[in-house]
DNA sequence: CATTGATTTGACCAACTGGTCAAACTCACG
DNA sequence: CGTGAGTTTGACCAGTTGGTCAAATCAATG
């Protein structure tokens, strides 16, 4: 393993390889489902090379993982308390919509660890997404005692935007085919746009 | 294994225990995660004796999934065309949902292979269930024609009727962490109520 | 261009895994 | 209770897997 100095050139880019590599791997075929040598091969090293930049498979997985936790939280963080209530909640379905489309390994990544019982993020779960969900959730319950939205569970509204948006990503092998030739892409952000409008919408 | 007569009492009792056993293996670690030790010893059995009853470990996982699949799609065969439209849908979401409650694990397994591509069940999908989506997309899409229920996607509706009431057993392990006490199954039947029938019930 | 640290590799190991097999055991039935 | 079919198991095998290690190769610095 490199001394822990500052990484040179080729540590860089195999750093980088080994971790893009191992997202493929670990996002279509679990953590259990993975050999250390597919993704060494994926990112074009032997095994033993490999395993010179990261102690072992777990560490590959690890890191991964809370490099993914991070980005992935930071869309609800942004829900803005200052903002228009409806208009905030569209643009988070926006851009949670968005990172389905654009990262959908990711968000498999995250599917297959909570689908087997995220027995290596209850942890995370617990603490800070629970915190910031709670929060979050104060938020909305403000915005609908104040009658800028509908009432609704804040919770399980929060609940249904994850579910909807990422179902894109983690479902993608039944929604293409169930769509044909159409992206599903296509009509995915109006018909979220006007389902959270429907029912956000305050009735007077 | 067993001739092929009508099966004994023992061969009944043990196939089913291996069944059930591998419905919990499976669900929990998808099917490279998981050992046939691991299923047999929740069998009650011998890794050998176990497969005295099932040829290999995929003919188990197989099995499992062509029951699986079968009651899987029964709730959408029985969305009635004779129906009140708003009503036979909400019935549709209630009935998944309520799959979701009881049976989990049953949709933890096939979360599981779609996450991870659906590699053994991209022919059913394609065949099967793409005949049934486009006859019920037709059926939704008559109803919104008709003016009796508003406009939508009708294969995003689906979609999104998958997506909302699965969450609750797919992401289990998540929704019960950030609910604390309160039981997901307790507001969900009337969030996911309300949520459809602001999206649906026909502005006139 | 020499030397030293960084990088790469082939050979290897122990643990695990799916699956086999012959021998032993158990059960139902006459 | 004896007998043959149905059931169970310990021992075993070959392939895979995560990980190690010493030796070989490479790259940057003086």
């Amino acid at each position: 393993m490199p001394a822990d100095r500052a990484p040179t050139r080729i540590q860089k880019k195999n750093r980088a390889a080994i971790l893009e590599a191992a997202l493929d791997v670990f996002s279509s075929h679990g953590f259990r489902g993975s050999t250390v040598d597919q993704i060494a091969k994926a990112a074009g090293l032997s095994k033993p090379n490999l395993l010179y930049y990261f102690p072992s498979k777990e560490a590959i997985f690890n890191e991964l993982m809370t490099a993914l936790l991070d980005t992935w939280l930071d869309p609800l963080r942004s829900l803005d308390p200052e903002g228009e209530p409806l208009e905030e909640i569209l643009a988070y379905v926006r851009r949670k919509l968005q990172m389905s489309r654009d990262f959908p390994r990711e968000s498999r990544l995250y599917a297959n660890e909570i689908v087997q019982g995220a027995p290596r993020l209850h942890d995370v779960i617990a603490t800070d997404l629970n915190v910031l969900v709670e929060e979050k959730a104060q938020l909305l319950q403000g915005w609908m005692d104040s009658g800028r939205i509908n009432r609704a569970h804040p919770k399980h509204l929060l609940f249904s935007i994850w579910s909807l948006t990422q179902h894109y990503a983690d479902f993608d092998a039944q929604v293409r085919t169930l769509m044909g030739e159409e992206d599903p892409f296509d009509a995915a952000p109006e018909y979220l746009e006007t389902l959270y409008r429907r029912m956000l919408t305050p009735k007077p």
